[in-house]
DNA sequence: TGTGCAATGTAACATACGTTATTGAAAACG
DNA sequence: CGTTTTCAATAACGTATGTTACATTGCACA
């Protein structure tokens, strides 16, 4: 289904080809798999085998100390891809769960030794989507260790919402927001408790509108400043293409 | 110089060939820059044009918002690359400068792909230093959401000192250490003051020995049990060979 | 071989955030 | 359609860590 998303991403960085276009769908038609909500796709400690690509849903990468505190590392959203190439490492160091019910394809090994051999565009594509996710952790670690509660929440708000534009899965100004106040605390390594309290302060300062399962942001530019919120790290600009072309998937495109 | 550490590390994971070795040397003697002590090398903005390799001495990524806090992200030993294939972005996120004085060698566009199209081996091999370095980002988080000051500073002291034994950098029980207190600080997301009332109490717990720029770890397990430390996330056992094999390099690389 | 600056150490005090507990409101479910 | 469970909200209180300030040590360099 979305694998628009993960192409309507790629090609914000990259010009793919109509045979890029077709060996991307068959790989995620192929082996697709369905999972409920709070379920576990991979465990660690498990031999990782395919590569998860999201085609519908939300999910986090998460893991646990011995004595049970929990921490996400990093949340997935449809078009993302798990770890290209994860399948060298012998063990999982982390578990990969679902928020949502998610539709993941299975990429396998094969794959991407095809991709790697035939299709230079998407090994550029990849290394790119790889690149950021690790701009994203390093962000995170800045939000964990410099930024207040208020300013943690805010920039991982932001950070959510332009993924979720890129990918193409905004309305005007909201969106779908599957995550608890837990799953926010497991993230930015706040208590429940202390989450409840920085959510009300950004909405009495009309910084977010959070209710049910919609986030509304409006005025983005304000929940950034809040959270001193860079969006350079999401390196969603290429060859002169700006940050405010996202949203307009035809002209980025044609770029 | 320690291209020497670089192989070691990646010979603990793929074997190389006798060209793979040619290959990596002579990337390594080509082009070589000296830096001081607290120098910038690269500042977030510029656009990337190569890749470092570490050669010699101690350096870190960080950032640092517009209010000047700063958080260290990550820290690179001898043997480290900086970022494989980043000069596909256009402009970096953060900023990596030097804690000793350090010399690196600079990989180009020109080599990645050359090694891309001639030489699996090593594409294998910085795939899974691309993976590890995902993976310490990761652990970072972990460490930097859930665990306190004492564990968060055991925690790094491990993952420097086995990082540095895999690299052949230790002498028996100790290692060079020229992190600061106000280094660590920035890494941990402490104060200076709490990072001193932290080692303080490692030392009083006999669990380190740190004095000038030398560090001792007298009882490595009792440290990784201070820091909830689980080695799994360095991958540093591959193909049936056990963490125990590192500091045996001719054993390991028989394997 | 002082002399200056950076790094370390210590103390007193401040606070952002955690913990525990309870309640109400939605969802999920049978 | 009630019952159960999860999620959100709020309050009272506790604490790990931050802040400011200053003293001490150690090392680079003149």
């Amino acid at each position: 289904m979305s694998l628009a998303s993960l192409v309507r991403k790629l090609e914000q960085f990259v010009r793919l080809s109509p045979v890029d276009h077709v060996i991307l769908n068959r790989a995620s038609t192929e082996r697709v798999r369905h999972f409920g909500p709070r379920v576990d796709i991979v465990r660690e400690g498990e031999k990782p085998k395919d590569v998860h690509l999201i085609l519908s849903g939300w999910a986090c990468r998460y893991k646990q100390l011995e004595d049970g505190r929990r921490q996400v590392v990093s949340f997935f959203l449809p078009g993302d891809i798990c770890d290209v190439n994860v399948f060298i490492l012998r063990e999982m160091d982390h578990s990969i769960g679902t928020i949502t019910a998610v539709s993941i394809a299975d990429l396998s090994r094969e794959f991407f030794d095809k991709v790697a051999a035939e299709h230079p565009r998407i090994v550029t594509a990849f290394w790119w989507e790889t690149l950021v996710n690790a701009a994203i952790q390093r962000e995170w670690t800045m939000s964990l260790g410099q930024r207040t509660a208020l300013e943690r929440i805010a920039h991982l708000l932001c950070e959510i919402w332009l993924r979720l534009r890129l990918a193409g899965l905004t309305q005007g100004d909201s969106c779908d927001f599957p995550l608890t106040q837990g799953d926010l605390a497991d993230a930015t390594g706040l208590s429940k408790v202390h989450v409840n309290r920085t959510l009300q302060e950004l909405r009495a300062e009309g910084l977010i509108v959070l209710k049910g399962k919609t986030l509304s942001v409006p005025n983005l530019d304000r929940l950034m400043r809040a959270g001193l919120f860079n969006p350079n790290y999401l390196h969603m600009d290429h060859e002169g293409r700006q940050l405010d072309a996202v949203g307009t998937p035809s002209d980025a495109a044609a770029g």
